[in-house]
RNA sequence: GGAGAGAUGUCCGAGUGGUCGAAGGAGACGGACUCGAAAUCCGUUGUACCGUUUACGGUACCGAGGGUUCGAAUCCCUCUCUCUCCGCCA
């Protein structure tokens, strides 16, 4: 959530950013319940001084007189007070919600537009592979490997589940592990963390856990959800928490279940692996300095690099435009890994993203730590994809793929797997 | 899942329905003493919101949420969490 005290001086940003982001929330609406809430609050607050004083003179010896006239009173007052109070909560609730609905201030250099395309290219790494054969998608080489059986997935979970088997389980474990050491290596410390989480939470990092076009699950009659990303879980980590300023920046990273109800994501470009109803990801967090922000941002995407090069694939990064950024989010840059299956002649589709949500996560949630005169300041968060495994799963098959039919293990991974090449069955 | 105990400020810990934002201690910070340090002594030491704005005033917060009362840390109800014992279990 944005600095509310900033709605009214800063309204015409606000509304701009609102615009660029694609976004319907009425910011004047918001400003008329905040103005109201003031009045009713400020009015409440007096009739409880009211109140107070009125304590305060019954603490005298009183004759029987005077003392039933101060109960009368105070009785009135508190009358008024229940009265004012129940309008205040109707007005504080709407205005919570409201509010909460404005998005974060966007960077400057983020490219104002609606979708993918408005997004600007900054990067492209790797040669994309030329076939001397028509490749195959990972859900071909899937099958005629004995990879991944998503047809039995469907009859004991539904559609968008799947089963890994074979070296595909060992592939993923040895991603998995593979990316842990290189972000391990820039000083995260590592978690693996609950896949289940509380809904405060989840609206404290900007998700919308209800709702028809939430991408969460609810579990019935829990307030909890299962995560869509470790973001949720590593973000609640320090949650109404001050931090001590000397142990900034907090690295994290963390493994975990990633559920989507992805409703109504059907279609050519989400067959397979590429949108799926879970998955497993490696999440880096980092909590830090408002001033330092901008510069871990960059670090999260060079590691994001480094894992992806390191594979040998080729991919672009993006900065993504503001209609596509979601609300707690600054800036974002996300990575596309070429895939040759995807689309008619391969594609580059998405496989990272990290986001510099800045103060908008930590003013949720009450993430603080203490500046040198000592009075506290909203940490920056950020986030991002170290590696998602079904995705990656996706690229790695379908670009490492032979003409007879096997796939080639990445040099960077055969310590971790064992094999060097998947044979053809 | 069953039985019991508890939850107070950075920490420990006291608290009769009004004099409690809350004793006392520890820690931290500032000062005095000292060549310096220790010890000792004096002082300061919460957060959030609202209003005026270097000073300041108000409101709220003693696990959370309700209730009783003119007035609640203190009484009542519900919930959560922690600890101990029993049961179950990967």
């Amino acid at each position: 959530m944005i600095d509310l005290k900033e709605l009214k001086e800063r309204r015409d940003e606000i509304a701009q950013n609102i615009s660029n982001r694609y976004m319907n929330v009425d910011i004047d609406e918001i400003i008329v319940l905040q103005e109201k809430r003031s009045a009713l609050l400020q009015e409440s607050e007096a009739y409880r001084a009211k109140r107070n004083e009125n304590a305060q003179k019954m603490k005298a010896k009183l004759d029987k007189e005077t003392r039933d006239a101060y109960i009368a009173e105070g009785k009135q007052i508190k009358e008024t007070i229940a009265k004012l109070e129940t309008e205040l909560a109707v007005v504080e609730t709407a205005f919570q919600e409201k509010a909460r609905t404005i998005p974060n201030y966007a960077h400057e250099d983020a490219p104002i537009g609606k979708e993918d395309k408005d997004s600007t290219t900054v990067k492209l790494v790797g040669q994309v592979p030329t076939f001397s054969f028509k490749p195959k998608d990972h859900v071909q080489l899937g099958e005629s490997l004995d990879l991944i059986d998503f047809d039995s997935a469907t009859r004991v979970s539904g559609p968008k589940f799947y089963y890994l088997k074979n070296q595909a389980v060992i592939l993923q474990m040895a991603m998995e592990r593979y990316a842990l050491d290189i972000v391990m290596k820039n000083g995260f410390t590592p978690f693996i963390t609950p896949d289940i989480a509380k809904e405060e939470i989840l609206l404290g990092i900007g998700f919308n856990p209800r709702g028809e076009e939430s991408n969460i699950y609810n579990l019935e009659g829990t307030d909890t959800c299962l995560v869509g990303t470790a973001e949720i879980t590593l973000g609640g980590y320090y949650a109404n928490q001050i931090l001590d300023r000397k142990k900034l920046p907090i690295k994290m990273c963390g493994l975990s279940h990633c559920f989507r109800r992805e409703a109504g994501g059907a279609g050519q470009y989400s067959k397979g692996l590429y949108r799926v109803h879970q998955f497993s990801k490696l999440e880096m967090f980092i909590y830090c300095l408002p001033e330092e922000s901008e510069h871990y941002h960059n670090l999260i995407l060079g590691i994001e690099e480094e894992i992806f090069s390191g594979l040998g694939l080729a991919y672009r990064v993006v900065d993504t435009a503001t209609g596509d950024l979601g609300s707690p989010a600054y800036r974002k840059f996300d990575i596309e890994a070429w895939m040759p299956g995807r689309g008619e002649e391969g594609e580059y589709g998405e496989v990272t993203s990290t986001s510099n949500c800045t103060d908008y996560q930590a003013r949720a949630l009450g993430i603080r730590y203490r500046d040198d005169e000592g009075s506290t300041q909203f940490v920056h968060m950020l986030n991002g994809t170290a590696i998602a495994l079904s995705r990656a799963m996706v690229a790695v098959l379908e670009n490492f793929q032979n003409e007879d039919g096997s796939v080639t293990i990445p040099p960077s991974l055969v310590p971790y797997t064992g094999f060097d090449r998947i044979e053809a069955l």
